[in-house]
DNA sequence: CCGTTGACGCCAT
DNA sequence: TATGGCGCCAACG
């Protein structure tokens, strides 16, 4: 893969190992990935995300559990149906109980 | 070539 | 606690 996309690579690589009915947030990985002042570059990867099939993008969110991306699933509630079909309580683009269902991709360090 | 624009987040006020 | 400003950096016109 060429240099210039590894970063995105990388961050599709995290959102993969991301579990079903969990969540987590752009900041989170980027700092993961040593870019801890690149989260906007993490949203961008997330806007291409969609030439793969096995990129979860729905369970990435902004640090306070908004959903900040529904407006790049097609039709505006997208994004929150598919995080309830997983068992995840979505009220007002908010994820309800967001400490809870955070999910740190220092979990792949374990 | 250059100004604008973001699926963000930290910091100052 | 709430709001606004600004850094980040790739993509677009």
């Amino acid at each position: 893969m060429e240099d210039r996309s590894a970063f995105f690579e990388q961050v599709y690589q995290v959102v993969r190992q991301i579990p079903s009915g969990r969540v987590t947030s752009y900041g989170a990985i980027a700092r993961f990935l040593g870019a801890a002042r690149s989260s906007r570059m993490v949203g961008y990867a997330m806007n291409n995300s969609h030439i793969y099939s096995d990129v979860p993008a729905h369970r990435v969110v902004n640090r306070t559990g908004l959903l900040t991306g529904k407006h790049h699933f097609g039709t505006p509630d997208r994004m929150a149906r598919l995080l309830e079909a997983e068992g995840i309580v979505v009220i007002g683009d908010q994820v309800r109980d967001f400490d809870r269902l955070f999910w740190s991709p220092e979990e792949l360090l374990k």
